[in-house]
DNA sequence: CTAGGGTTAG
């Protein structure tokens, strides 16, 4: 100890650390534990990085107890648990087995509280006990925190009864543990029976009462608080905040101002993540304000706040600006608010390559660019990245992960994928909420299984909600089933569950789809506030069953502007009923309100078709040409063996493209020999004359077919999925296969399901 | 060295 003390504690930042190293170095001082530990000491106050101190101490000639143990303190503020694990480990193997004295007990709560498990609590335990620090309070805490950490509330409690004296931070433990597993009313039994209570007592309880969403109690109880700290204070404003309850939180927090309580960072964090809920760039704008006027200071957890904030107002420069000036102070949540931020607006590319750049990933990082993928309509991206990540990164997904699989399963129609998406399910144990199991409804709806669908709606008995409901009457609706999906909405109101707008949608869409156009009536009169796409459904509805004039009537008589899904069911009833009048009525109106939907032109120029105007037909035709539009080339794809396999009208790049031909050729040449016509390309052409039906040349969904067919066992349901509507020529092509090859065939389009068995489709309405 | 509050994903 002859060496003069270096300035440790002078150092302000890395730097200086760095220095300061170099200058132990050239003295040659790192033998000299006492330096070695003050320095350490120094690098966890100022959060120097982990790599830094790991090395630092393994080149260490003889660390020292001290030097240990404030290593094991680095490690532990840096979460490194690994690193204190080991280390403790180090530790034991090389110290001497004689038990140690009682100056290093400080050393397990450390420890207890780096283990990664609760069998490695439970040895933990049963080593410090053996080691006669079973009387330490310091230890005996964080043995029953350990247990608590991993959902052994039972063993907990044991241990803190066996105490032979409980200190109020043993009760508070226990209390908070119970809250944590759901176990409220011990958590309320302990509080009562408590002898001494602090403020960290009452506000345990205020968060476990916010947390299991009894903002009334959690208020009780704040308010009964004999004193509170800023803490508690944060409690009751995040549970307003969780809960949603914006203005309550802001209130809340102006009180807190009013009262003269400092906000801290953690408030601040708490109202800015509420206001970004609000998504309102004024209200976003005056807290700013205000946190420049107090000069607060922003740490990261403040500013990753704001950027999600600025994201969710709309001004995605901002935030842009806030995390590039972060640089290497970016946590891995910072750059997961700035992935979604690009994900939610749909710029993949740009959160594609934050995502590929971020120094580490955790399970939320996965989550948002898998989310990203799957909401804006890259389900086979979405998969291809799930794979990446549980398969060849051996990450583990959680329940948010396997929802937006579920739904990315459910868009492609992928019945096979979804079976092997529950066994990752079942294999990494993982529990679904509700909205899990919602996913799962829509997944098998739009798969085209209604049957397991209803099993898990079934299943689910007692927790379902209105969105559980949605789902099944969507597939309801999807499916044709009118009468199905009329009748459980009647049961979920039964159930005491409200229909919601969702709801009335599915519902009419099933009438709809069933032409069941009194049922339709009567659900929509009972609509308390119709929306404009209530107006849509039933515009469908009545044009359906060919009440044109009086859709035409319902339009005339809204009380708000009608959107492109109004005309847009009205062009298509004018189609199926062949009305001009109507539908070029209805086509100009969405030639204004979406001029680049090529849908519109083509339906239209088919009216025109059938009217034989063949005139009119031409200036569709150049009107598309001189506005720029595009025929939409419509997909489709099937599944098969896992594999999602993609056509479109014409491809010869599938690899079995030949044989697949072949199929589709020998079943037209079948198809001529009982007296059919077959004819390519002629959805324009006069077909007066013919008396027999008319197949048409390659078409997506044929191909996807001629696939099946080829690949699949006799007897197999064949599930194709195509991204415009199944239009009626195919329609036709698609009957005779389905006789031909007595093959059940399950085609989707956009919205629902055209079932074809022996000849005949469910779907009556299309020509 | 123990107990209470905070950011991201569906």
């Amino acid at each position: 100890m002859s060496n003069p003390p270096l300035p440790y504690k002078a150092a302000k930042t890395h730097k200086h650390l760095r220095e300061l190293h170099a200058q132990i170095a050239r003295q040659t001082l790192l033998h000299h534990n006492h330096h070695i530990s003050l320095f350490i000491r120094r690098c966890a106050a100022l959060r120097a990085p982990l790599p830094y101190v790991r090395l630092l101490f393994h080149s260490l000639p003889n660390p020292n107890l001290p030097v240990f143990t404030s290593t094991l303190k680095f490690f532990s503020l840096s979460s490194a648990h690994r690193d204190v694990l080991s280390l403790f480990h180090l530790l034991r193997s090389r110290r001497a087995p004689a038990p140690a004295p009682d100056a290093d007990a400080f050393i397990y709560p450390i420890v207890i509280n780096a283990c990664p498990n609760a069998s490695s609590v439970a040895s933990a335990h049963a080593h410090v006990f053996k080691l006669g620090y079973g009387c330490d309070a310091f230890v005996r805490n964080a043995v029953v925190n350990g247990y608590l950490r991993f959902g052994l509330v039972g063993v907990a409690r044991e241990v803190f009864d066996e105490m032979p004296e409980r200190g109020v931070a043993d009760w508070n433990a226990m209390i908070s543990g119970y809250w944590r597993w759901g176990r409220g009313r011990e958590a309320c039994e302990l509080f009562d029976e408590m002898p001494v209570r602090n403020v960290v007592s009452w506000t345990a309880m205020v968060t476990g009462y916010a947390r299991s969403g009894d903002l009334e109690r959690a208020r009780g109880f704040f308010e009964g608080m004999p004193e509170r700290s800023v803490v508690s204070w944060n409690a009751m404003l995040s549970g307003y905040a969780q809960s949603g309850l914006v203005d309550e939180a802001i209130e809340l927090f102006l009180e807190m101002v009013d009262v003269g309580v400092e906000a801290d960072e953690t408030t601040w964090v708490t109202v800015i993540s509420s206001l970004a809920e609000r998504g309102d760039p004024r209200l976003a704008k005056s807290l700013v304000d205000s946190l420049d006027s107090r000069r607060v200071n922003c740490n990261c957890f403040v500013k990753t706040a704001l950027i999600d904030m600025y994201a969710k107002c709309g001004e995605l420069t901002t935030a842009r600006r806030i995390f590039d000036e972060m640089g290497t102070h970016a946590n891995v949540v910072s750059w997961n608010a700035m992935i979604s931020a690009y994900a939610r607006v749909g710029d993949l590319a740009l959160a594609r390559s934050l995502f590929d750049k971020m120094p580490r990933k955790n399970v939320v990082s996965w989550n948002s660019m898998i989310a990203g993928y799957a909401q804006n309509g890259h389900s086979f991206l979405a998969i291809e990245l799930f794979k990446e990540m549980t398969l060849t990164n051996n990450f583990k997904p959680d329940e948010v992960t396997m929802v937006s699989v579920i739904s990315a399963c459910g868009h492609l129609g992928a019945y096979e994928l979804g079976r092997w998406v529950m066994d990752v399910i079942a294999k990494n144990r993982i529990n679904l909420s509700i909205s899990g199991y919602n996913a799962l409804i829509s997944m098998y709806s739009r798969c085209g299984s209604m049957e397991d669908a209803e099993r898990i709606f079934h299943e689910i008995t007692g927790v379902r909600d209105v969105i559980s409901y949605n789902s099944l009457i969507t597939g309801f609706a999807a499916h044709g089933y009118g009468t199905r999906a009329i009748e459980l909405m009647s049961k979920m109101k039964e159930e005491g569950l409200e229909p919601d707008r969702v709801t009335f949608i599915g519902v009419l869409a099933a009438c709809s789809h069933a032409g069941l156009l009194e049922e339709g009536q009567h659900v929509f009169r009972s609509i308390k506030s119709p929306t404009v796409d209530h107006y849509a459904c039933m515009v469908d509805l009545l044009g359906r069953v060919g009440k044109l004039e009086e859709a035409k009537r319902l339009i005339d008589g809204m009380p708000m502007k009608a959107h492109a899904g109004v005309y847009g069911a009205l062009l298509n009833a004018s189609h199926i009923h062949k009305q001009l009048e109507l539908g070029e009525f209805a086509a100009y109106k969405l030639f204004d309100l979406e001029p680049e939907n090529s849908g519109n032109y083509v339906l239209l120029s088919n009216i025109y078709a059938f009217a034989k105007r063949w005139k009119e037909v031409d200036r569709i035709r150049e009107m598309m040409g001189t506005r720029g539009v595009k025929k939409t080339t419509g997909c489709s794809w099937v599944e098969f063996d896992g594999k999602v396999h993609r056509f479109i009208a014409g491809d010869q790049l599938h690899e079995r493209s030949k044989e697949i031909y072949h199929v589709l050729e020998e079943l037209e040449k079948r198809m001529r020999a009982l007296g059919y016509i077959a004819i390519k390309d002629c959805v324009l052409r006069d077909v007066e004359d013919e008396e027999k039906e008319v197949i048409v040349g390659t078409h997506s969904e044929k191909l996807a077919i001629g696939f099946a067919l080829l690949m699949s066992e006799e007897g197999a349901v064949i599930r194709v999925v195509k991204n415009l509507r199944v239009c009626g020529d195919c329609h036709v092509a698609i009957k005779m296969i389905s006789k031909l090859t007595r093959r059940e065939i399950l085609v989707r389009d956009n919205n629902r399901f055209h079932h074809f068995k022996d000849g005949e489709c469910s779907c009556q309405d299309y020509w």
